[in-house]
DNA sequence: CTCTAATGTCAAGTTTCCTTTACATGTCGC
DNA sequence: GCGACATGTAAAGGAAACTTGACATTAGAG
């Protein structure tokens, strides 16, 4: 999976721990999720989603 | 979450172990999600959307 | 009635996700 | 040059996702 979030965040002027508290996470979890060590799990990508207003499948992609 | 796997599967008039090879997982995967003991992974959830040629969205809700 | 396919579930084990705590680095304003 | 942020990363632990293997029940076909 790869994803958009780090743009996204950006553009919404918000740090890695802004994001975190928005979704309910460590920000050790915001980090590790940009940084594509691991994938969020569904609900967590729905959280994401609906805290950026987009769709799941504007911000994540299955790797080629 | 919850989500439609059960009436979808039965559209297309598969059983849980047809579904589960079309996903490359084990039976008993599906059927535990099907029944809601726990949400599948994201990269999971988009190999089931691109099954059924839906979105996540069309499939999986948040819960009220 | 018997055989098979389909489903539900359990136990035990591995991997992935997420936590808290902690430390290192770079940047910026003052 | 300090301090306060922002970011990256690591270790250790808990929770969730997934595995294989096994067993029980039900329903339908022959």
């Amino acid at each position: 999976m790869i994803n958009r979030i780090r743009k996204l965040r950006r553009d919404h002027d918000w740090s890695q721990g802004d994001l975190a508290e928005a979704l309910s996470v460590s920000r050790q979890t915001v980090n590790a999720i940009e940084n594509g060590r691991y994938d969020p799990s569904l609900p967590l990508a729905f959280t994401i989603a609906r805290v950026f207003g987009l769709r799941i499948e504007d911000i994540f992609q299955p790797e080629p």
